[in-house]
DNA sequence: ACCAATATTCAAAGCGCCTTGAATGCGGAA
DNA sequence: TTCCGCATTCAAGGCGCTTTGAATATTGGT
């Protein structure tokens, strides 16, 4: 059933029946009832590529998720973020056009979106510190807003953010209120803002605290089991054996985890780990007593909100470039405890 | 840049530079070239809402991801899978979107996606044994293909899946090989066919080997970590204490793991663990001794190959419906060994 | 040089919708 | 009754592409 067809049926034109649903006003109550029966009654949903052609807006957001190489990690944080915008989408009538693709080929998918006229916006996915996407999408005129932040930008634009700094330098903190000063920070990789973001928090604390910085208890990677398990490992069979685990995700920590139980130490006790917690919807960190201590902030919420912003940004282009900075939560679990020199 | 004045640039018709861009035999090579040339210059790229008005063709597939409410589990095999058809999608120039819904939206969400011609075909995710969607696609007449199986149709349809009933048992025949009898299985909701296959599988060994069941081992849910961690501790801490787990995922496993070291028991060696491995990215389970022995499959492929049959199906709507299963390979890891009578 | 056959190119219609500008119907004021 | 203004409705054009059927250019044979 198209819109020919539905306006013949009603004795109607296109153009009344249009209005009718759309909700002009110059339409009279009664047909519009009509039509609007006759709407659902026929299932009637305008094609989409036809509006979209007619009004010059796609009804779709772009989401493009980079990956290193083809068969590389897919974050798992971007699983829980896309359901949060999809929520938002649902409710607007827009979709979520989704394309994984190799860092690489990026510049060329987003100048292809835009060519194409297939989305009428973008959401950026994992900022780097100095990311060239920033420049691109404001030369091909393609509204977006950056889940996360870029360090080093001159200019203005949409972001969403944890306040990961904040957050590290405060977990940071408490470990050391607990008397530990050989704190280990097991991050994400630091060519990518958040990570970065959480590192400057953390040295913000050892600093404030004339606590010395160790090199070796730095690490940055990509947020797999594997590189947690092998980097807590070999820290805890180094000399400069760490107390403490500052660790940039739930699934990293499993290695940690894993490590630590390994080497017969136990968690909260011999060797304290706090976690930075997304909330992914499978890892359950939470009830009273949650196994790890936690910086927490919810991905999917974050998710929602930046594609509201997004969409706000499409309705008002002349909108100024809109920043939210969400806290986090310090959660308290078992995985801290006070330092003990037998470690 | 579009058609109009593209074609206007070259001094040619629009009907010429159509065909010359896409491929039709009736153009002269040199003109083509020329045009060809031009296009890329001029970085044009079809409207695809244009395009597809005309054609008839969407160039996009959807994806329809179940949640059971709206803070439900997103289940962590699908951004694998979404990985893999995507690497499909990019190569053909189609399109994915994505839409992340409560199970109790879906049927309008198909009907809706279909009305508005907003997509060719979908992948239909997470088959529950008499699962619905099938005759309501059939019904409005939109190519799909099934990521799994729905064990109770009468009618044939497109499908891709892993063996899951032959993994699992398989798998049951390592542990009753290694002396086990008393196996667990933490399985998935067995409303869904992979894990009501997966059962199947696993009654199947037990039933060949005169091993009785026992319904305290059976264990059925979503899969999450902390699912897996307390349905381990109270089988642990039960009358009828399980020597070895069959576990569906890795992530369940992870709770498992957790369950078993606070119980003070070694894997491997006070009890066995085998567990289906998605080889999901960010949980490497390999190298030459794997933490976990393991039925290994890869979703990332799977997502691939559902993506070109639907692709062919939509090429061809005559094609009889395909069907492939995926093997999997049991992989030796360190997670299983003989049975001991002390655990 | 002429014509049929073939190779190229083109004008125009149509995909299904929205939207501009014009047309119609109605009631109340004059 | 006549006219004007407002409330409704409509016809037609356009979004950018593909595709049909017609037109033009080119080629080889005679």
């Amino acid at each position: 059933m198209n819109l020919k067809e539905l306006s013949e049926h009603l004795g109607l034109s296109q153009t009344t029946v249009s209005r009718a649903l759309n909700g002009y006003p110059e339409v009279n109550e009664t047909t519009r009832k009509r039509v609007e029966l006759a709407a659902a009654e026929g299932n009637y949903r305008p094609n989409l590529r036809a509006m979209s052609l007619a009004t010059g807006r796609a009804m779709a957001i772009g989401h493009v998720i980079p990956v290193a190489s083809k068969n590389d990690v897919v974050n798992p944080v971007f699983a829980e973020f896309v359901a949060g915008a999809s929520q938002t989408y649902n409710l607007y009538g827009y979709e979520l056009m989704l394309t994984i693709a190799e860092s690489k080929d990026e510049e060329s998918i987003y100048k292809s979106l835009a060519a194409k006229r297939a989305v009428d916006g973008v959401i950026v996915h994992s900022p780097m510190r100095n990311d060239p996407r920033l420049a691109l999408l404001n030369d091909i005129g393609l509204p977006f807003v950056v889940h996360g932040r870029v360090c080093d930008s001159k200019t203005d634009y949409n972001w969403i953010d944890m306040n990961n700094r904040r957050a590290f330098k405060q977990a940071t903190q408490l470990l050391i209120d607990l008397g530990h000063e050989k704190i280990a920070l097991i991050n994400g990789q630091e060519t990518l803002s958040f990570a970065w973001l959480r590192r400057l928090g953390y040295l913000d604390a050892l600093t404030e605290n004339n606590i010395p910085e160790y090199a070796d208890l730095l690490a940055s990677s990509e947020l797999t089991e594997t590189y947690g398990y092998e980097t807590a490992t070999n820290m805890l069979a180094s000399e400069n054996t760490p107390s403490a685990f500052l660790v940039s995700s739930y699934i990293v920590a499993i290695g940690v985890r894993r490590a630590i139980s390994q080497a017969g130490l136990a968690i909260g006790k011999d060797i304290s780990v706090i976690i930075h917690d997304d909330e992914l919807s499978y890892f359950h960190n939470g009830g009273a007593f949650p196994q790890f201590t936690s910086t927490r902030s919810s991905v999917r919420e974050a998710g929602i909100l930046a594609a509201e912003m997004l969409l706000k940004q499409i309705d008002d282009p002349n909108l100024y470039p809109q920043n939210v900075l969400l806290e986090s939560h310090l959660i308290m679990g078992s995985s801290t405890g006070p330092y003990r020199k037998s470690a």
